[in-house]
Order: C-alpha cells, then sequence, then structure tokens
DNA sequence: GCCGTTTTCGGCCCGACTGTTTTCAGTCG
C-alpha cells in the first residue's frame, strides 16, 4: 500500500512550506491530507483506479492530481522542485524539539552549517547564543535536543510506552490529593509506537503533582514545571507531560489531550455549528452580553452527549469514519478483553518456549481462559528446537493426559507449522490431521519476490486443514521492514480457504495491524489474537495489545474466533480447500 | 489547498509554556 509513502511525502511538503512561511492552511491542508490517508483503511491506488479518490477527506483536485502522479511515476514533481531548493539542514533541524521554521531559518541563515553535527559543533563552542533572541538558555536547548534525537532516533513501541504510564500512573494515583488520573495522547488510542507519554490528573495541588512528577526516580531531565504542565525526560529517554487540570474540565481535557488532533477538530466544527465553542476548559455555550457558559467537561460521555454523539472510544478517534459512523448511530460494539476466551498462539519448552505444558495450562486457567493452543515450531526451526512428526505425536498424548485432569480448561493440539520456500507445510499430512488446528507462518527467506512470496502464502493457506495464518507480513517494529506480500490476494485466499487471519499481539510485531484488520474482516476473514508467548508470566499480558489493535480495526467479538468457545471456533475454521 | 442545509468565496481550532522580552514570538500539542 502506497498511503503511508504519499502521507510521507504530504508531511515533507508541509515542512518546506512552513520553512518558506506559506500560508498557514495551505500547509495544513498538507498535513490533514497525509493523515487522512495514513488512516484510510483502503488502498489509495484501489481508490484512485475506482475514480474515488475524492472520497478521502482532505483530498481534492491538486492533491487528487498529485496522489496520481506518485501512484504512475513513483516521484512528485512539487516535492523534487521543493527539495531541490531546500537544504537537507533545514529539514533535519525541524526535528530538533524546540527548533521550528522560524528558529531553524535563523541558524541557517547567521551560522555556516550544512547538517546537525555542525549545530551541534556551533552550539559547544557557545556560537549560537549571541544570535537574535538566543542566549545561553536556548543554546543549551538546542543541545540537548539534538542528543535526544541521537539517543531516541524515532518514536517508542506501545510495548516500552505502556508499562511506564502504568508505573508513573500508579505512583501519582497514590498521592492522597490526586482525584482522577488518566493516561491520554496516542498511548490511550494505542497507537503501535508513541512520540511521548501523556497523563492527566485533577488535584486541589497542581503545584505538589507536579512536583512530585518531576522528582520520580526514572526522571533525569525536567524540561518544564509550570502550575498547570509539566515535563520530563526519563532515563529510558522517553518524554512525558504530565497535565493538571481542573475537575470540572476533566473530560474535556482527556478528549482533548487524547485526540487524534484530526478527531479533536471534527469535534470543534461540530460546536460550532451548534453555536458552541469546545477547548481542553469544556464545552461552552455562547449567552447574552458576549459571555459564555459550560454547558458540558466533567467528563467525556457528557462532552460527546452534548455534541448530539454516542460516546466514541478512543481507539476509534483517527477520523477515520468514526464521526460518521457516529452521527448514523453505526459505531461498532468494539472487541474487549472480556470477550476473549483463549489465547490462540502459545509455545511450551518443547520448543523455544520456557514453560511446560503443566505450567501452560496452569497459567491459562488462571487467566480465566477456557481454552489455550499449543502452538511449538516444527523441525525446519532447527534453532528453536522444532518439533517432529514423532516428538509432535508424543506431545500431543501428554496434552490428552493434562487435558484428562482439568475442568473447565482445555488445551488444544495445535503446531506452528514452518511454511516453506515453495508454500509446502513442514510436517507430514497425517500427522498434522490429527491436530485440532494449525497455525501457518514464514520464517525464512523474507527477500522474496513480492510474487514469490504472496504465491507462497497463499498455496499454504490452500491445504486443507483448519488454519490460522500467523504474523502475516513478518514486521518487526523499529527492527525489519514487512516482508514484500500483496495482503490483498492473501486475505481473498484466506476468504476462500475459510481460514483465519492472525493480529500477533507482541507489541514488536502488531501484525496484522488494524487498517488490514478491519479490511480483513470486511472480507469476511475470521481474526484471531494470539500473544506468541514463550514466557507467560511475561508475555501473556500482550493480550491487552492484540485487543487494542482489534478496536482500533474496528473490530466487534464477532469477527474475533477467540471470543467462541473452542467447539465454535473449530467449527467455522472449515479447513476447505483453498479454490483459487 | 480544501470545502459548503449558513458560504463556490472566504473562511479554515485553541491555548500554555519558555525564553526572551517590557508586551510577545515561537513552539508544541
Amino acid at each position: 500500500m502506497k498511503n503511508k509513502e504519499i502521507a510521507e511525502i504530504f508531511n515533507r511538503i508541509a515542512d518546506i512550506l512552513e520553512l518558506r512561511e506559506a500560508n498557514r492552511f495551505r500547509i495544513s491542508a498538507y498535513r490533514r491530507a497525509a493523515q487522512n490517508l495514513e488512516n484510510y483503511p483502503l488502498d489509495v491506488a484501489e481508490a484512485s483506479a475506482a475514480g474515488s479518490l475524492h472520497e478521502i477527506p482532505g483530498i481534492g483536485k491538486d492533491l487528487g492530481a498529485k496522489i496520481e502522479e506518485y501512484l504512475e511515476s513513483g516521484e512528485i514533481e512539487y516535492l523534487n522542485e521543493l527539495l531541490d531548493e531546500t537544504p537537507d539542514v533545514l529539514l533535519d533541524m525541524l526535528r530538533v524539539q524546540g527548533i521550528g521554521p522560524k528558529t531553524a531559518l535563523l541558524l541557517y541563515n547567521e551560522l555556516d552549517i550544512e547538517n546537525l553535527a555542525d549545530l551541534k559543533k556551533a552550539a559547544l563552542e557557545h556560537r549560537v547564543q549571541g544570535l537574535p533572541k538566543i542566549k545561553a538558555k536556548t543554546e543549551e536547548n538546542i543541545l540537548k535536543g539534538i542528543e535526544f534525537l541521537e539517543r531516541s532516533a524515532g518514536r517508542i513501541p506501545i510495548g516500552t510506552a505502556f508499562p511506564l504510564a502504568e508505573e508513573i500512573i500508579d505512583s501519582l494515583s497514590k498521592l492522597p490529593y490526586v482525584d482522577k488520573i488518566s493516561a491520554a495522547g496516542s498511548l490511550r488510542r494505542f497507537k503501535e509506537t508513541v512520540g511521548d507519554i501523556d497523563i492527566l490528573v485533577t488535584s486541589k495541588k497542581p503545584v505538589d503533582v507536579i512536583r512530585h512528577f518531576t522528582a520520580l526516580p526514572a526522571v533525569t531531565r525536567i524540561l518544564a514545571d509550570g502550575k498547570t504542565k509539566g515535563s520530563v525526560i526519563t532515563s529510558t529517554d522517553i518524554q512525558v507531560d504530565l497535565r493538571v487540570v481542573a475537575k470540572e474540565a476533566y473530560g474535556a481535557a482527556l478528549n482533548y489531550f487524547t485526540g487524534s488532533k484530526e478527531h479533536n477538530i471534527r469535534l470543534r466544527e461540530i460546536a460550532q455549528q451548534k453555536k458552541m465553542k469546545l477547548s481542553e476548559y469544556g464545552l461552552f455555550k455562547k449567552i447574552r452580553g458576549g459571555k459564555e457558559r459550560r454547558v458540558a467537561g466533567k467528563s467525556e460521555e457528557e462532552v460527546y452527549e452534548k455534541l448530539g454523539l454516542p460516546y466514541i472510544a478512543p481507539e476509534l478517534r483517527e477520523d477515520a469514519g468514526e464521526i460518521e459512523a457516529a452521527r448514523d448511530g453505526s459505531l461498532p460494539s468494539l472487541v474487549t478483553i472480556n470477550d476473549i476466551k483463549g489465547d490462540l498462539h502459545f509455545h511450551s519448552d518443547w520448543s523455544d518456549g520456557t514453560a511446560s505444558l503443566e505450567e501452560v495450562a496452569e497459567a491459562g486457567r488462571k487467566a480465566g481462559y477456557k481454552y489455550l493452543i499449543i502452538s511449538d515450531h516444527t523441525k525446519s526451526l532447527t534453532i528453536a528446537n522444532g518439533l517432529s512428526e514423532e516428538r509432535l505425536v508424543k506431545q500431543m498424548k501428554e496434552i490428552d493426559r493434562i487435558n484428562a485432569r482439568m475442568k473447565g480448561f482445555k488445551l488444544l493440539k495445535g503446531s506452528e507449522v514452518d511454511i516453506l520456500p515453495d508454500g509446502s507445510l513442514d510436517l507430514d499430512k497425517r500427522v498434522l490431521k490429527k491436530l485440532d488446528l494449525i497455525i501457518i507462518a514464514v520464517h525464512s527467506r523474507f527477500k522474496m519476490k513480492k510474487n514469490d512470496m504472496t504465491r507462497r502464502v497463499v498455496k499454504a493457506l490452500q491445504h486443507p486443514f483448519p488454519k490460522i495464518l500467523a504474523h502475516p507480513t513478518g514486521r518487526l517494529i523499529g527492527a525489519r521492514e514487512a516482508y514484500e506480500i500483496d495482503m490483498d490476494a492473501v486475505i481473498n485466499a484466506a476468504a476462500d480457504s475459510g481460514s483465519a487471519i492472525e493480529i500477533n499481539a507482541h507489541p514488536l510485531r502488531l501484525d496484522l495491524d488494524a487498517a488490514t484488520a478491519r479490511k480483513a474482516a470486511a472480507a469476511h476473514v475470521p481474526i484471531s489474537i494470539g500473544t506468541d508467548t514463550h514466557t507467560p508470566a511475561t508475555e501473556m499480558k500482550y493480550m491487552l495489545y492484540g485487543i487494542a489493535t482489534a478496536r482500533r480495526g474496528w473490530l466487534e467479538p464477532k469477527h474475533v474466533i477467540n471470543t467462541h468457545s473452542a467447539a465454535k471456533l473449530l467449527s467455522r475454521l472449515s479447513g476447505k480447500k483453498g479454490t483459487k
């Protein structure tokens, strides 16, 4: 899908237009279009072919033409022209926190710099201070900004940010003068990576809360400590912002700081149409004498209600159709963690897991699950101690013994069968037939050509067993690109063969991603959520991220097979041979 | 550059904090 690539180009154009001090509404038009493209659930190439580009919000005549230009030629001439006239270092400087377009231009014009290293050197030699409106403090901040960028190099995976946020919230909520507290921002929306952590509290002693916050042991640097906002960098180089808000504005503030920005803009527009004003302080109605009266703000529910909308879950707030769905009453009833009856991707110490079958069963029962699948690797994956046919048969007998002792809980017999480069499966069919269910996955030869990889996976989906395709793109967030594969063809093959596709809940995988999961579910492909746990104590809780991804993909319980009983989920995976 | 049961032209979301200032610009979210 080219959606993301084009979104990046539009953002880049917006950056350059900012440096040129272009019309700010033109700049935000590019940014809005980029955001909408990134969240658009369908392939922009398909939309273009169907002549429906203009249905993507924020895409008009001009940007539509630029998208088509990119789809045809792989380039956008306008960006090339802009880039030719823009020194790289100006764009690099925009990524430094505290440097915006004005400062970047000033530094570029006044200092002889070609890259961030030059700027760092200039700051170290104190050649930055002394420029108009720049003194020692600003120079120091620029230096710290560059160093932070060097260290953090991008965004933080949700699996890193979420536990840290939980820890901070836990510490703050123990303070007697902290009333309400919640994470906000992209973390609350469960984006797969976040730029920072936002936390919101209400308190009668804001200064004390912020003092406690900036003194937390994990804090290594304080960026701000005002009366309503504290901002710090932790020892893991993650920025955390804390905001203290008034009780009567908590809902409005939570809504505002949860975003997304695009969702908020839509809400403000709705407020305006109703002759009201929405800000982080509340929803206000204008009354006589130019004054205004607060009509909502205490809770998010209240804000949505007064705007004439049902409550919209944070995971949906991307302006990806949720406002329209809310208006016409078609919001999905999203799947929740309480709907989940079992985990559908799990390893034991028979391959590369750390827990014995008994321990896995006990962990599953304790988690309140009805079932849990044992899906150890197969023989090709020697590095993971993959199981041969003989060992798998032995393992099945062992599982039978354990199941005989369990009440109200069952281990399902499965295997994470390697999809070999030619699309065949890494175990004899006579043994596969004895399993309840198989999980199929690619673990080797990631760099195949797109057509070959697609053919490989599609062929594997056509084998006549009940099955789940695991981590279908192989991506590792921040570490490994997805392999080249035609996911539309894969989704079709899964639908034809009655197979499920997994949302792998490991926070560095989240594969399927939310947009593709939404697409697969729309094509009537059952979705499975599996944690890929190798160590129960630390990884079973990844289910949380899988559920969040499903919710971001608009999935309801009916779309997710592990909301079913074991019997129903097995009957739903037909195991018929694919037709294509 | 987009968009329209208020508009095809004239709008386009709103406010806090910082660092430099003496009333505010720049940045950020």
